[in-house]
DNA sequence: CCTCACCGGTTCAATTTCGAACCATCCTAC
DNA sequence: GTAGGATGGTTCGAAATTGAACCGGTGAGG
Protein backbone atom coordinates (compact mmCIF):
# COMPACT_ATOMS: atom_id res chain seq x y z
CA UNK A 1 0.00 0.00 0.00
CA UNK A 2 1.60 3.43 -0.68
CA UNK A 3 1.50 6.61 1.03
CA UNK A 4 -1.25 8.02 -1.18
CA UNK A 5 -3.15 5.05 -1.37
CA UNK A 6 -3.00 5.21 2.70
CA UNK A 7 -3.97 9.19 2.74
CA UNK A 8 -6.71 8.28 0.36
CA UNK A 9 -8.17 5.67 1.75
CA UNK A 10 -7.52 7.10 5.53
CA UNK A 11 -6.66 10.28 7.36
CA UNK A 12 -2.83 11.38 8.01
CA UNK A 13 -2.98 11.17 12.07
CA UNK A 14 -2.91 14.78 12.37
CA UNK A 15 -6.04 15.98 10.20
CA UNK A 16 -8.15 12.83 11.63
CA UNK A 17 -6.89 14.09 15.19
CA UNK A 18 -8.68 17.41 14.13
CA UNK A 19 -11.67 15.45 12.80
CA UNK A 20 -12.11 13.59 15.68
CA UNK A 21 -11.85 16.61 18.57
CA UNK A 22 -13.99 18.48 16.57
CA UNK A 23 -16.61 15.65 16.20
CA UNK A 24 -16.36 15.72 20.69
CA UNK A 25 -15.95 18.61 21.12
CA UNK A 26 -19.66 19.54 18.95
CA UNK A 27 -21.52 16.83 20.67
CA UNK A 28 -19.78 17.84 24.51
CA UNK A 29 -21.15 21.25 23.57
CA UNK A 30 -24.28 20.25 22.63
CA UNK A 31 -24.54 18.00 25.92
CA UNK A 32 -23.90 20.59 28.41
CA UNK A 33 -26.13 23.44 26.43
CA UNK A 34 -29.33 20.67 26.96
CA UNK A 35 -28.47 19.92 29.98
CA UNK A 36 -28.41 23.53 31.36
CA UNK A 37 -31.99 24.00 29.26
CA UNK A 38 -33.15 21.10 31.01
CA UNK A 39 -32.12 21.94 34.37
CA UNK A 40 -32.58 25.34 34.38
CA UNK A 41 -35.64 25.88 32.02
CA UNK A 42 -37.38 22.53 31.59
CA UNK A 43 -37.32 23.09 28.03
CA UNK A 44 -34.80 21.39 25.34
CA UNK A 45 -32.48 22.87 22.91
CA UNK A 46 -34.28 22.56 20.06
CA UNK A 47 -37.50 24.34 21.86
CA UNK A 48 -35.04 27.16 22.89
CA UNK A 49 -33.73 27.25 19.13
CA UNK A 50 -37.57 27.49 17.81
CA UNK A 51 -38.10 30.29 20.03
CA UNK A 52 -34.59 32.01 19.04
CA UNK A 53 -35.68 31.90 15.38
CA UNK A 54 -39.08 32.67 15.57
CA UNK A 55 -37.98 35.87 18.06
CA UNK A 56 -35.10 36.82 15.35
CA UNK A 57 -38.18 36.58 12.41
CA UNK A 58 -39.97 39.43 11.12
CA UNK A 59 -43.19 39.59 13.09
CA UNK A 60 -42.20 37.24 15.25
CA UNK A 61 -43.28 34.41 12.46
CA UNK A 62 -41.77 31.30 10.50
CA UNK A 63 -43.56 29.54 7.80
CA UNK A 64 -42.98 25.86 8.77
CA UNK A 65 -40.28 24.93 6.11
CA UNK A 66 -38.49 27.86 6.63
CA UNK A 67 -38.47 27.13 10.38
CA UNK A 68 -37.22 23.43 10.22
CA UNK A 69 -34.88 24.34 7.92
CA UNK A 70 -33.41 27.12 9.84
CA UNK A 71 -33.40 24.59 13.18
CA UNK A 72 -32.07 22.20 10.48
CA UNK A 73 -34.32 19.08 11.23
CA UNK A 74 -36.94 17.11 9.36
CA UNK A 75 -40.19 18.87 8.41
CA UNK A 76 -41.76 16.05 10.70
CA UNK A 77 -39.83 17.30 13.86
CA UNK A 78 -40.52 21.28 13.19
CA UNK A 79 -44.22 19.82 13.40
CA UNK A 80 -43.79 18.13 16.71
CA UNK A 81 -41.78 20.68 18.20
CA UNK A 82 -44.32 23.65 17.43
CA UNK A 83 -46.81 21.39 18.55
CA UNK A 84 -45.28 21.11 21.84
CA UNK A 85 -44.26 24.62 22.28
CA UNK A 86 -48.40 25.44 21.49
CA UNK A 87 -49.24 23.29 24.29
CA UNK A 88 -47.08 25.06 27.05
CA UNK A 89 -48.42 28.55 25.30
CA UNK A 90 -45.19 29.39 24.03
CA UNK A 91 -46.03 29.41 20.24
CA UNK A 92 -49.33 29.50 18.21
CA UNK A 93 -49.75 28.28 14.50
CA UNK A 94 -52.54 29.68 12.09
CA UNK A 95 -53.53 29.42 8.10
CA UNK A 96 -51.60 31.37 5.80
CA UNK A 97 -53.78 33.33 3.60
CA UNK A 98 -51.78 33.58 0.44
CA UNK A 99 -51.23 30.22 0.35
CA UNK A 100 -53.70 27.53 1.98
CA UNK A 101 -51.05 24.25 1.98
CA UNK A 102 -49.26 26.27 4.10
CA UNK A 103 -49.19 26.97 8.35
CA UNK A 104 -47.18 30.18 10.27
CA UNK A 105 -45.78 29.26 13.52
CA UNK A 106 -45.46 33.01 15.50
CA UNK A 107 -44.13 33.21 19.18
CA UNK A 108 -46.70 33.68 21.45
CA UNK A 109 -46.06 36.77 24.71
CA UNK A 110 -45.40 34.06 26.84
CA UNK A 111 -43.03 32.70 24.32
CA UNK A 112 -40.79 35.99 23.88
CA UNK A 113 -41.04 35.92 28.22
CA UNK A 114 -39.83 32.76 28.60
CA UNK A 115 -37.04 33.82 26.00
CA UNK A 116 -35.74 36.72 27.79
CA UNK A 117 -35.62 35.09 30.71
CA UNK A 118 -33.77 31.90 29.47
CA UNK A 119 -31.62 33.57 26.62
CA UNK A 120 -28.91 35.29 29.30
CA UNK A 121 -28.58 32.09 30.95
CA UNK A 122 -27.79 30.10 28.15
CA UNK A 123 -25.72 32.42 26.42
CA UNK A 124 -23.64 32.97 29.16
CA UNK A 125 -22.67 29.29 28.77
CA UNK A 126 -22.18 29.72 25.58
CA UNK A 127 -19.73 32.62 26.16
CA UNK A 128 -17.60 30.82 28.96
CA UNK A 129 -17.09 27.43 26.90
CA UNK A 130 -17.36 29.09 23.30
CA UNK A 131 -17.38 32.47 22.50
CA UNK A 132 -14.70 34.10 25.13
CA UNK A 133 -11.77 31.99 23.94
CA UNK A 134 -12.28 33.69 20.61
CA UNK A 135 -9.50 36.75 20.16
CA UNK A 136 -10.78 38.83 17.16
CA UNK A 137 -8.20 37.49 15.28
CA UNK A 138 -9.73 34.21 15.70
CA UNK A 139 -13.04 35.05 15.17
CA UNK A 140 -12.15 36.04 12.26
CA UNK A 141 -10.76 33.42 11.17
CA UNK A 142 -13.72 30.88 12.32
CA UNK A 143 -16.04 32.97 10.92
CA UNK A 144 -14.55 32.73 7.53
CA UNK A 145 -14.19 28.87 8.00
CA UNK A 146 -17.53 28.17 8.66
CA UNK A 147 -18.88 30.46 5.63
CA UNK A 148 -16.26 28.53 3.38
CA UNK A 149 -18.16 24.82 5.57
CA UNK A 150 -21.48 26.49 4.65
CA UNK A 151 -20.86 26.86 0.98
CA UNK A 152 -19.09 23.03 0.78
CA UNK A 153 -22.86 21.75 2.26
CA UNK A 154 -24.91 23.74 0.01
CA UNK A 155 -22.64 22.09 -3.15
CA UNK A 156 -23.06 18.79 -1.56
CA UNK A 157 -26.28 18.86 -0.41
CA UNK A 158 -27.68 20.18 -4.13
CA UNK A 159 -25.02 18.67 -6.71
CA UNK A 160 -23.38 21.16 -9.18
CA UNK A 161 -25.17 20.63 -12.73
CA UNK A 162 -21.80 20.91 -14.39
CA UNK A 163 -24.53 21.42 -17.58
CA UNK B 1 -30.89 49.61 28.90
CA UNK B 2 -27.43 50.07 28.97
CA UNK B 3 -24.96 48.98 26.23
CA UNK B 4 -23.11 46.43 29.37
CA UNK B 5 -26.27 45.42 30.31
CA UNK B 6 -27.31 44.47 26.45
CA UNK B 7 -24.44 42.66 26.00
CA UNK B 8 -24.05 40.94 29.30
CA UNK B 9 -28.16 39.48 28.62
CA UNK B 10 -27.74 38.97 24.54
CA UNK B 11 -25.00 38.60 22.18
CA UNK B 12 -23.23 41.16 20.37
CA UNK B 13 -24.63 40.50 16.20
CA UNK B 14 -21.38 39.46 15.08
CA UNK B 15 -20.82 37.10 17.45
CA UNK B 16 -24.40 35.87 17.64
CA UNK B 17 -23.71 35.41 14.27
CA UNK B 18 -20.79 33.22 14.57
CA UNK B 19 -22.57 31.19 17.10
CA UNK B 20 -25.69 30.38 15.31
CA UNK B 21 -23.81 29.87 11.71
CA UNK B 22 -21.61 27.08 14.05
CA UNK B 23 -24.89 25.06 15.18
CA UNK B 24 -25.95 25.49 11.96
CA UNK B 25 -23.11 24.21 10.22
CA UNK B 26 -22.16 21.55 13.26
CA UNK B 27 -25.59 19.87 12.20
CA UNK B 28 -25.84 19.95 8.56
CA UNK B 29 -22.50 18.51 8.83
CA UNK B 30 -24.17 15.52 10.82
CA UNK B 31 -27.26 15.52 8.64
CA UNK B 32 -25.04 14.85 5.45
CA UNK B 33 -22.79 11.97 7.32
CA UNK B 34 -25.11 10.53 8.66
CA UNK B 35 -27.75 10.62 5.56
CA UNK B 36 -24.43 9.22 3.40
CA UNK B 37 -23.91 5.80 5.71
CA UNK B 38 -27.69 5.10 5.92
CA UNK B 39 -27.81 5.20 2.61
CA UNK B 40 -24.92 3.21 1.56
CA UNK B 41 -23.95 1.48 4.38
CA UNK B 42 -26.59 1.04 5.89
CA UNK B 43 -25.06 2.13 9.08
CA UNK B 44 -26.10 4.81 11.44
CA UNK B 45 -23.15 7.58 12.44
CA UNK B 46 -23.20 6.36 16.21
CA UNK B 47 -22.73 3.21 14.97
CA UNK B 48 -19.44 4.08 12.42
CA UNK B 49 -18.33 6.07 15.49
CA UNK B 50 -18.07 2.68 17.61
CA UNK B 51 -16.59 0.64 15.13
CA UNK B 52 -13.80 3.53 14.73
CA UNK B 53 -12.89 4.34 18.63
CA UNK B 54 -12.50 0.15 18.59
CA UNK B 55 -10.31 0.17 15.83
CA UNK B 56 -8.19 2.57 17.29
CA UNK B 57 -8.27 0.91 20.99
CA UNK B 58 -5.15 -1.23 21.90
CA UNK B 59 -6.57 -4.44 21.49
CA UNK B 60 -9.52 -3.62 19.26
CA UNK B 61 -11.56 -4.02 22.12
CA UNK B 62 -12.61 -0.82 25.17
CA UNK B 63 -14.84 -1.10 28.37
CA UNK B 64 -18.24 -0.03 28.06
CA UNK B 65 -17.58 3.00 29.91
CA UNK B 66 -14.76 4.40 28.47
CA UNK B 67 -16.51 3.68 25.15
CA UNK B 68 -19.44 5.76 25.90
CA UNK B 69 -17.11 8.45 26.77
CA UNK B 70 -15.54 8.45 23.79
CA UNK B 71 -18.54 8.39 21.74
CA UNK B 72 -20.05 11.05 23.97
CA UNK B 73 -23.44 9.68 25.06
CA UNK B 74 -24.84 8.38 28.10
CA UNK B 75 -24.07 4.62 29.13
CA UNK B 76 -27.19 3.47 28.54
CA UNK B 77 -27.15 4.12 24.74
CA UNK B 78 -23.78 2.65 24.51
CA UNK B 79 -24.84 -0.96 25.78
CA UNK B 80 -27.69 -0.48 23.28
CA UNK B 81 -25.99 0.58 20.11
CA UNK B 82 -23.19 -2.28 21.01
CA UNK B 83 -26.01 -5.01 20.98
CA UNK B 84 -27.28 -3.81 17.82
CA UNK B 85 -23.25 -4.16 16.68
CA UNK B 86 -23.73 -7.51 18.28
CA UNK B 87 -26.72 -8.22 16.36
CA UNK B 88 -24.62 -7.28 12.83
CA UNK B 89 -21.63 -9.62 14.24
CA UNK B 90 -19.45 -6.42 13.73
CA UNK B 91 -18.76 -6.33 18.04
CA UNK B 92 -18.44 -8.99 20.39
CA UNK B 93 -18.64 -8.63 24.16
CA UNK B 94 -17.59 -10.37 27.16
CA UNK B 95 -16.75 -10.00 31.19
CA UNK B 96 -13.99 -8.60 32.39
CA UNK B 97 -12.04 -10.86 34.35
CA UNK B 98 -10.20 -8.40 36.68
CA UNK B 99 -13.13 -6.61 36.99
CA UNK B 100 -16.73 -8.48 37.17
CA UNK B 101 -18.86 -5.70 37.32
CA UNK B 102 -16.86 -4.55 33.85
CA UNK B 103 -17.66 -5.85 29.89
CA UNK B 104 -15.18 -5.58 27.55
CA UNK B 105 -16.26 -4.72 23.32
CA UNK B 106 -14.21 -6.09 20.91
CA UNK B 107 -14.36 -5.63 17.37
CA UNK B 108 -15.02 -8.89 15.29
CA UNK B 109 -13.21 -9.59 12.08
CA UNK B 110 -16.79 -8.68 10.09
CA UNK B 111 -16.48 -5.42 12.32
CA UNK B 112 -12.99 -4.45 11.46
CA UNK B 113 -13.88 -5.65 7.29
CA UNK B 114 -17.20 -3.50 7.74
CA UNK B 115 -14.72 -0.19 9.22
CA UNK B 116 -12.56 -0.67 6.33
CA UNK B 117 -15.03 -0.89 3.67
CA UNK B 118 -17.28 1.95 4.65
CA UNK B 119 -14.38 4.49 5.77
CA UNK B 120 -13.19 5.51 2.87
CA UNK B 121 -16.68 6.82 1.13
CA UNK B 122 -17.43 8.70 5.02
CA UNK B 123 -13.76 9.93 5.07
CA UNK B 124 -13.80 11.33 1.50
CA UNK B 125 -17.21 13.29 2.44
CA UNK B 126 -15.71 14.31 5.52
CA UNK B 127 -13.12 15.54 3.34
CA UNK B 128 -15.00 17.52 0.90
CA UNK B 129 -16.87 18.94 3.39
CA UNK B 130 -14.38 19.92 6.25
CA UNK B 131 -11.46 19.16 6.07
CA UNK B 132 -10.13 20.26 2.12
CA UNK B 133 -10.95 24.08 3.56
CA UNK B 134 -8.47 23.83 5.62
CA UNK B 135 -4.85 25.39 4.87
CA UNK B 136 -2.01 24.89 7.00
CA UNK B 137 -2.70 28.13 9.17
CA UNK B 138 -6.14 27.10 9.51
CA UNK B 139 -5.45 23.83 10.30
CA UNK B 140 -3.47 24.90 13.14
CA UNK B 141 -5.97 27.74 14.39
CA UNK B 142 -8.50 25.36 14.86
CA UNK B 143 -6.58 22.64 16.90
CA UNK B 144 -5.92 24.91 19.19
CA UNK B 145 -9.49 26.20 19.75
CA UNK B 146 -10.63 22.78 20.01
CA UNK B 147 -8.49 22.31 22.50
CA UNK B 148 -9.58 25.00 24.65
CA UNK B 149 -12.90 24.45 24.16
CA UNK B 150 -11.88 21.15 25.08
CA UNK B 151 -10.35 22.44 28.70
CA UNK B 152 -13.82 24.86 28.92
CA UNK B 153 -15.84 21.79 28.81
CA UNK B 154 -13.90 19.52 31.03
CA UNK B 155 -13.78 22.88 33.53
CA UNK B 156 -17.62 22.87 33.31
CA UNK B 157 -18.11 19.30 33.71
CA UNK B 158 -16.14 19.02 36.56
CA UNK B 159 -16.45 22.56 38.41
CA UNK B 160 -13.07 23.49 39.99
CA UNK B 161 -12.60 23.60 43.49
CA UNK B 162 -10.95 26.75 44.39
CA UNK B 163 -10.11 25.42 47.90
C1' DC C 1 -14.51 -9.58 58.85
C1' DC C 2 -18.40 -6.18 58.05
C1' DT C 3 -20.50 -2.19 56.46
C1' DC C 4 -21.30 1.20 53.36
C1' DA C 5 -20.36 4.30 49.74
C1' DC C 6 -19.01 4.07 45.10
C1' DC C 7 -18.68 2.18 40.55
C1' DG C 8 -19.79 -0.45 36.00
C1' DG C 9 -23.62 -1.89 33.47
C1' DT C 10 -28.33 -2.88 32.26
C1' DT C 11 -33.25 -2.06 32.13
C1' DC C 12 -37.09 0.83 31.57
C1' DA C 13 -40.30 4.54 30.31
C1' DA C 14 -40.44 8.84 28.13
C1' DT C 15 -39.04 11.86 24.51
C1' DT C 16 -37.36 12.94 20.12
C1' DT C 17 -35.94 12.22 15.55
C1' DC C 18 -36.23 10.59 10.89
C1' DG C 19 -38.10 9.19 6.35
C1' DA C 20 -41.86 7.42 3.85
C1' DA C 21 -46.52 7.68 2.78
C1' DC C 22 -50.02 10.64 2.37
C1' DC C 23 -53.29 14.68 1.52
C1' DA C 24 -54.35 19.05 -0.16
C1' DT C 25 -53.18 22.94 -2.70
C1' DC C 26 -50.79 25.41 -6.16
C1' DC C 27 -49.12 26.25 -10.74
C1' DT C 28 -47.69 25.48 -15.36
C1' DA C 29 -48.47 23.72 -19.95
C1' DC C 30 -51.42 22.25 -23.03
C1' DG D 1 -60.27 24.30 -18.10
C1' DT D 2 -57.77 20.57 -16.64
C1' DA D 3 -53.98 17.10 -16.10
C1' DG D 4 -49.90 16.36 -13.74
C1' DG D 5 -45.96 17.58 -11.30
C1' DA D 6 -44.20 20.22 -7.54
C1' DT D 7 -44.82 22.09 -2.94
C1' DG D 8 -46.27 22.66 2.23
C1' DG D 9 -47.61 19.99 6.04
C1' DT D 10 -49.11 16.13 8.82
C1' DT D 11 -49.24 11.38 10.26
C1' DC D 12 -47.21 7.18 11.28
C1' DG D 13 -43.98 3.56 12.65
C1' DA D 14 -39.26 2.52 13.61
C1' DA D 15 -35.04 3.65 15.81
C1' DA D 16 -32.22 6.22 19.02
C1' DT D 17 -31.21 8.82 23.20
C1' DT D 18 -31.69 10.11 27.87
C1' DG D 19 -31.92 9.90 33.02
C1' DA D 20 -33.56 7.41 36.78
C1' DA D 21 -33.93 3.23 39.12
C1' DC D 22 -31.74 -0.75 39.91
C1' DC D 23 -28.36 -4.73 40.70
C1' DG D 24 -24.14 -6.69 41.86
C1' DG D 25 -19.29 -6.21 42.63
C1' DT D 26 -15.47 -3.59 44.75
C1' DG D 27 -12.72 -1.74 48.18
C1' DA D 28 -11.63 1.36 52.13
C1' DG D 29 -12.35 2.24 57.14
C1' DG D 30 -13.57 0.69 61.31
Amino acid sequence: MSAGDFESRWLAPEVNAVWTQFLTVTHRLEQQIERRLQDYHGISHTQYEVLVRLADADGARLRMSELAERIVTAKSAATYQVKRLADMGLAETFKCEEDNRATWVVLTDAGRERLEETAPCILSLVRELFLDSLDCHQAAELTELLTTWSANLDDTERPVKTQ
